[in-house]
DNA sequence: TATACTCGGACACAATTAATCCGAGTAGCG
DNA sequence: CGCTACTCGGATTAATTGTGTCCGAGTATA
């Protein structure tokens, strides 16, 4: 099992984006992650459909977040992204076979899936405690506030 | 994200191999569960290699379980068959770009990275407190007792 | 000793992910 | 008011991973 590599680069454009409160175009956010600016777009599309940053089209248009960078959790950003389905899949395989259960027997989950669903609320849990804002105070103490001030320079000032 | 199909019928076979001290084929355990015999054996030879199960070849060879029950757990089986290692995958993107964050700099991993590894690391522990034992003490009260008596009857008698 | 049955790894196929491209639409400017 | 330049958005194509299958090596049995 591999997560989704484009997760990784739309948490760290949501990280960017709490440093400017102006559209900031795909093409920018790409150019400063140095990854494919064609790619990078489809993932900024999946967090626009579910409405954690909002488009805005035109000559100065870009992308800025819809909410406060507080109340977006990582839970957020990875079920736009990676899909908000289950990881783990019940196939219903206690119905099969010589041994099958029968239907009207199977009210309650397969303790298989109901075990790994349980693992899966855990890990849900744990990235729903943490919010974007989270990640950037913790961006600003490891590599100083500059950083992020910088980044807000390069992404306002017109120069590439 | 999707988790490798596998696994449910990894932790199924296990469940199973509760039920019977002597060897029992693959291909009783494919019939079993109505599944592919052949692929079937590939998640086996994962249990295998991880040394949670063990084979005995030969005319009445099979599968055995290599420890006791209570001390196979789910991060066990998942481990085995989906890979060891982290569904994240962090690519170092604060290394790359205009505002590159120098390498010797990066001596505790990206904020993003930390976030998400802690919330693997809830998901495993939760997978690590649940054993096979577990597992089938489950379905012996949501299915009755007779369920896997009746299996173990099938497994070790001849009839297919 | 021959045999029949087992596992084990090497070999094709399909689905998902990754990456790219071009068209639709809008804000700014002349 | 029209034009241009810049933006996003979805449809299209390559690469990787997961899925499924096959045949050969090895061993306990008769």
């Amino acid at each position: 099992m591999k997560m989704s590599g484009g997760v990784e680069w739309a948490l760290h454009c949501c990280v960017v984006l709490t440093a400017s409160n102006t559209p900031v175009p795909a093409a920018k956010l790409a150019e400063l992650h140095d990854v494919s600016s064609s790619y990078l777009a489809k993932q900024l599309q999946a967090l626009a459909r579910a409405d954690l940053i909002h488009s805005v089209q035109g000559k100065s248009g870009g992308y800025v977040l819809t909410r406060a960078p507080e109340s977006i959790t990582l839970l957020d950003v990875v079920r736009a992204v990676d899909g908000p389905g289950p990881t783990f899949v019940c196939t219903e395989i206690r119905q099969r076979g010589p041994f099958a259960t029968p239907a009207d027997a199977c009210t309650t989950p397969c303790p298989v899936a109901r075990a790994m669903w349980a693992a899966e609320d855990a890990w849900r849990q744990a990235l729903a405690a943490v919010t974007i804002a989270d990640l950037a105070r913790d961006v600003d103490t490891n590599s100083g506030p500059e950083a992020l001030a910088g980044i807000q320079t390069w992404l306002t000032g017109g120069a590439g």
